[in-house]
DNA sequence: ATGTCTGCAAATCCTTTGCATTTTA
DNA sequence: TAAAATGCAAAGGATTTGCAGACAT
C-alpha cells in the first residue's frame, strides 16, 4: 500500500509532466484527495478545505485538469451528480455506495473483462467503464 | 422476441395495476419507448414526439412514473445526464455507448453476481448497480 | 515577462416544482 | 365529479464560462 506521502508526490510529477503548474489550490485538493481516499462530490471536497479559502469554481477546474492528466477520476452517480477520487494506479476496483448516508466501501475486484472483449468485438475502441454498486448499509437499514 | 404490440400491451398493464391513467402523453411515450428499444435522454424522447405536442415536463414526469411503476429505467451516463429505454423483462443487459454519435448496442451478459455477493457480506441491502460501457464506434474512429 | 490559474459574477444545462386548467376513470 | 395529469412559467441544483487581476515559471 503506497504512503500518503508517496501518492501525493506521484500526484505532483504528474502534474509536472503535464506541464500544469503548482499551485496552492492544487497542492490542498491533491492533498485532500489523497488523505479521504474516498469518493466526495465538488461540494464536499470544496468544504472541506474549509469553503471560504478556495472558489468552488476552481475545484471544478482542477478537477477537470486532474482528470485529464490521470490524476482523479470522476464517477457519475445514480442521482446524475459526480464524485471524485484520486486514480488508483494499479488496482482496479468500484464502490458499493449507500443510497441513504454515502457511507462508501471498496470492492476489491472488477469482472468487466468479458462485456470490454465483447464491446471490442463490435469494433468499439478507447473503452471504458462505469460500474457503481448502490445499496443501503447496515446504519441505514 | 416480444413484439411491439406485446411489449406496448404489457407496459399499459402495469400501468393500470399501479392505478396511473392511461393518457394520450403516456400511449405516446410508450410507443416511442417501444419502437426505439435503445436509451434516449428525455429531450431525444421529446423531440421525438414532436416537440409542440407535449410539454417537456411532462415528458420527465411520466418518465419518473414509468421508472417506479418498473415499465422503465433511467440510465446514468458518464457525462451527468440520464438516458432512458423500456424495462427488459426477463434479460439483465449492459450497453455499449458510443461517446461521440451515441450509438448504442446490447450486451447480452451481465457479470457482476460476485461484487454484489462482496457487498451483501458487508451488510448492505437493496443491492442495485450501474454498469455501462463507453467507447468509440467504428464510424467514429 | 508571459502565459496560466484564480476568484467573482453570471450563464448554462438538465431537471424539478407550483399552480391553474384540462382530462381520465 | 373527484382525483390525477397536463402545460406553462418559474425555480433549483450542479457545473461551466467570461473576464480582469494574481501568480507560477
Amino acid at each position: 500500500m503506497p504512503s500518503s506521502n508517496h501518492r501525493f508526490d506521484t500526484a505532483i510529477s504528474s502534474l509536472k509532466k503535464e506541464k500544469l503548474r503548482i499551485t496552492e489550490p492544487r497542492k490542498a485538493l491533491l492533498q485532500l484527495l489523497v488523505e479521504v481516499s474516498k469518493p466526495l462530490s465538488a461540494e464536499e471536497l470544496h468544504e472541506n478545505l474549509g469553503s471560504d479559502h478556495f472558489d468552488l469554481v476552481t475545484v471544478y477546474r482542477n478537477l477537470e485538469a486532474f482528470e485529464n492528466a490521470g490524476i482523479a477520476n470522476r464517477i457519475p452517480t445514480e442521482s446524475g451528480k459526480s464524485l471524485y477520487e484520486l486514480n488508483a494506479e494499479q488496482h482496479h476496483y468500484h464502490h458499493i455506495i449507500c443510497r441513504k448516508c454515502h457511507h462508501t466501501e471498496k470492492l476489491d475486484s472488477c469482472e468487466v473483462m468479458k462485456l470490454e472483449t465483447l464491446a471490442k468485438d463490435l469494433g468499439y475502441s478507447e473503452i471504458t467503464h462505469v460500474l457503481e454498486l448502490y445499496g443501503v448499509c447496515e446504519n441505514c437499514r
